[in-house]
DNA sequence: CGGTGGGTTGAGGTATTTCAAGGCTCGTGG
DNA sequence: CCACGAGCCTTGAAATACCTCAACCCACCG
């Protein structure tokens, strides 16, 4: 019953919004598939080009030489990533689950953008939207505790996939775990000490948990911005 | 003699290649001091303004309810910061040193972008730097050991303010600690490390040191992309 | 000169990691 | 249709990187 909530393709793509001209087919665009664990670009690859999920979930990383991994963030039903202002990925790409997205030529974006000023300016205003998760972010890694970063993950993961109020968290502990800096050991304790505590509920034991939080509780644990 | 390297007003400010209109006085801009230590804006302050370092150095941080505090960035001579896309900051800014700032009124800014998509498209592209700064911290703060941090700092301040080879860093322990998300004691032991194994060397004993680094050596450290 | 603002170093404490074991779910193939 | 292995999650116990607290030093300044 609430399997789908996270990968609903009913939802609204927030791109039609954002870049009209799509929409109005002056920009060519194509759909894909990825299945869960795919790599979808990967670091240091040329950025032809940008990518929105339609339906399912993406994670961003960088990789250190040892195998370090940092998810710097996750991309949901309607956001846009792989927008480069340079001529290479910064980050690889990969889908948690099965995946549907659309591909838009950066080159074709390119030339619209040369006579459409809001088109520079939908870009200007995503890549602003993602500084400003970065820089949340800096501060969750740099001086949160693990309770901490659990709760504002838990809470981002509310804000955006929660209409209802029953998240169905397509990615592993892992995976938490390199978006938030520590080991996938801590995230458990952390999520056994949340629900200890009564903020949070799973529903089901099956394998993507669904979890139910209380987002006013989890906030005061945090000192989240967004 | 290497007292004023970094804040050095002869160095060809970087915003005159990136925002022509600048200096073709299509946009009001005036100067401003500000004195060590003081907030030049703060966190969710109207964005009235843009800004450029002409000379000295302004650290911008976000601070926690208990005073926990994580600087996104260091902004030396050229750098411009304070540059947003809603109506309010995201941090507060401050001089670390003596510093000479260019202030821009962002309406101003704003009236050119509307005819001039260069305009838009510099915006865009320091709007993108800085992303790809904050994405590289998000990996040293959620990934890498203090040494790891404390050399990339040292290989990153080197390549923004030293031509010649020795760094006169403006910024006191505390704020290289809260940059790298640890404290200013593994900062310091960090630099002794270095400084034993011969990577780093310290040029007289005088208030704010002067450094001069093995970027070699410490890049060998750390896995910089940068 | 005395105080203040850095900076370094040591000793002990602690949050988080590491290593390890065990349980559950699910898909696959005998 | 059941057995089994793989993947995922949880929990415990021990190790450790970093933090905290504290002492001390030095440079600078009124």
């Amino acid at each position: 019953m609430f399997t789908n909530l996270n990968t609903d393709p009913g939802r609204k793509p927030r791109l039609v919004g954002e870049l009209g001209a799509l929409s109005h087919g002056r920009v060519s665009s194509g759909e894909f598939k990825y299945s869960a664990g795919m790599e979808i670009f990967g670091d240091t690859e040329p950025a032809d080009y940008i990518y929105q999920v339609i339906a399912g979930a993406v994670r961003i990383h960088k990789l250190m030489a040892d195998g370090r991994r940092q998810i710097g963030a996750f991309h949901l039903a309607g956001d846009i990533f792989g927008l480069e202002n340079g001529d290479l990925h910064r980050f690889t790409a990969e889908a948690i689950v099965d995946t549907r997205v659309r591909l838009i030529r950066r080159e074709s974006l390119e030339r619209v953008a040369n006579t459409d000023t809001a088109i520079i300016r939908s870009l200007l205003k995503m890549t602003s939207e993602n500084l400003a998760h970065a820089e949340n972010h800096m501060l969750l890694l740099g001086r949160k505790t693990s309770l901490e970063r659990v709760a504002a993950f838990l809470l981002e993961m509310h804000r955006r996939l929660t209409p209802e109020g029953a998240i169905a968290l397509p990615m592993n502990r892992r995976d938490i775990a390199d978006y938030l800096g520590i080991t996938l050991e801590t995230v458990s304790r952390a999520l056994s000490v949340l629900r200890k505590n009564g903020l949070l509920k799973f529903l089901g034991q099956t394998q993507r948990q669904i979890v139910v939080v209380d987002p006013a509780g989890l906030a005061r644990l945090t000192d989240n911005p967004e």
